[in-house]
DNA sequence: CCTACCGATCGGTAGG
DNA sequence: CCTACCGATCGGTAGG
C-alpha cells in the first residue's frame, strides 16, 4: 500500500494487459484487438485499460513489443550457447520449428500473422513489425556468414537464398499446421532444412 | 428498361461489388471489409450493397469465390496447355511467381491473406478457404505424381514433401515483395523451384 | 484505476 | 435499388 507498491500494481496491470493483447491479436490479428474485448476480459474498464497507453496505436506497439520478447526468449536464447556458424544455425531451425508446432500463442506464431497483417498498412505498426523482421534476418545472415567461413557450408553458397529458403520452409510449416491442421508437416520442414544445412534438424526447445 | 436490362443491371452490380471488394479484402482482410465503406465506394446505400447477398458473411463468401475465379485464371489456365507433369508443374510455378510479382489485386495474393487471417477463426469462410487450398494442392500433386511417374522426376521424389518446399518458396516469396519490398526475392524463388525441379522456372504470364 | 458520456461506425431491418 | 432507422460497439475524453 505503499506508493512502491503501487507503482508494483500498476506494472502488474500493464503486464497482464500485454500479456493477454498478445494472445488475442495473435488469433483477432492485432487490428481486430478491441480495447472493450480486452478490458472486458480482464474485468477492466475501457478506460482502466487505456490508461497506460494512451491510445490503441500504442497498445498495438507496445503488444508487438511484448511478443518480440517472447519470440526472442523462445527461439534464440536457448540455443545462444550453441557455437556460432552452422551448429547455432541448425539449433535454431530446430526451435523455430518447435516454437511453431508447440506454440507459444493460441493463434500461432504472432509475428508471421502480423507481417502478413501489416504488409500492405503503413503505419508505425508496420514500421516495428518490419524492423523485428530485419533483425531475425540479421541474426540468421551473420551465422550462415559464419558457417560458410567456417567451410560447413559448401564454398559459393550464397547466404541470401540459403536464409529464404529457410524462411520459405517455416511459412510452409505454418501454413500446413494452421490452416490445414497437417502435423506431418513437422518433419518435412525438418527435411527440407537438413538438406539445405547439410546436418539434422529437430525440433528442439 | 426491359425486364432482362434489369436483371443484366444487377448482375452488372454484383460484379462490381465483387470487384471492388477482392480488391479491397486483400490490403484490409476479409473480415475488415466494411460494408458501409464498399458502398460508399461504389456510391451506393449500405442496403442496396447488402441486398444481392443478405448479410456480411455471404458477401465474404462470394468474395472469396470471386478471387479464386481471378486466381484459377491468372495462373493455371494460362499453362493448361502445357504437357502434363514436370513440364506443366514448372510452368505453373512461373505463372505463381508472376502473379505474386505483377499483383492481380492491390494487396498482393488475396489467398495468402485470407488463408492467414482466417487459420483460426472457424467456420463457412475457413472452410471455403480451405476448400480452395485443398484443390490447389491436389492439382500440384497430380502433375507432380505424373512427373514422377514420367522419369522427370527422381525415382523415390515424394510428392507431397516437392510441394510443401514448393508453396514455402511462394510463401516467402510473398512475404519479401509486401513486408521488405525486396523485389530481389523473385530470382531467389525462380532458383529454389529449379532446383527443386530440374528444371529452369522462370516468371511467365 | 473508476463512472459516465461523446460522436462515429458497425451489421442489419422496415418499408417503399 | 433508396431513405430512415435500430441496438451494439468502436476509440477516446471529462472528471474524479
Amino acid at each position: 500500500m505503499s506508493p512502491r507498491s503501487s507503482l508494483a500494481d500498476a506494472a502488474r496491470t500493464r503486464a497482464a494487459i500485454l500479456a493477454h493483447g498478445t494472445a488475442v491479436a495473435s488469433v483477432e490479428g492485432l487490428a481486430g484487438l478491441t480495447i472493450g474485448r480486452l478490458a472486458a476480459d480482464l474485468g477492466m474498464s475501457k478506460s482502466g485499460l487505456l490508461g497506460p497507453f494512451g491510445n490503441k496505436e500504442t497498445l498495438q506497439l507496445q503488444v508487438v513489443e511484448a511478443a518480440a520478447d517472447v519470440f526472442w526468449r523462445e527461439i534464440w536464447e536457448p540455443v545462444a550457447d550453441r557455437p556460432a556458424g552452422l551448429p547455432r544455425l541448425a539449433a535454431v531451425c530446430g526451435s523455430w520449428v518447435r516454437h511453431l508446432a508447440r506454440p507459444v500463442f493460441p493463434g500461432g506464431c504472432f509475428f508471421i500473422a502480423a507481417a502478413s497483417e501489416f504488409d500492405d498498412r503503413p503505419g508505425p505498426v508496420r514500421d516495428l513489425v518490419l524492423g523485428y523482421a530485419d533483425r531475425w534476418h540479421r541474426e540468421l545472415r551473420g551465422q550462415a556468414l559464419r558457417a560458410v567461413a567456417d567451410g560447413d557450408l559448401p564454398a559459393g553458397t550464397d547466404p541470401e537464398q540459403l536464409i529464404f529458403e529457410l524462411t520459405g520452409l517455416v511459412l510452409a510449416l505454418h501454413q500446413a499446421l494452421r490452416l490445414r491442421q497437417d502435423a506431418g508437416a513437422v518433419p518435412r520442414a525438418c527435411q527440407g532444412m537438413a538438406r539445405l544445412l547439410g546436418v539434422p534438424v529437430r525440433p528442439t526447445a
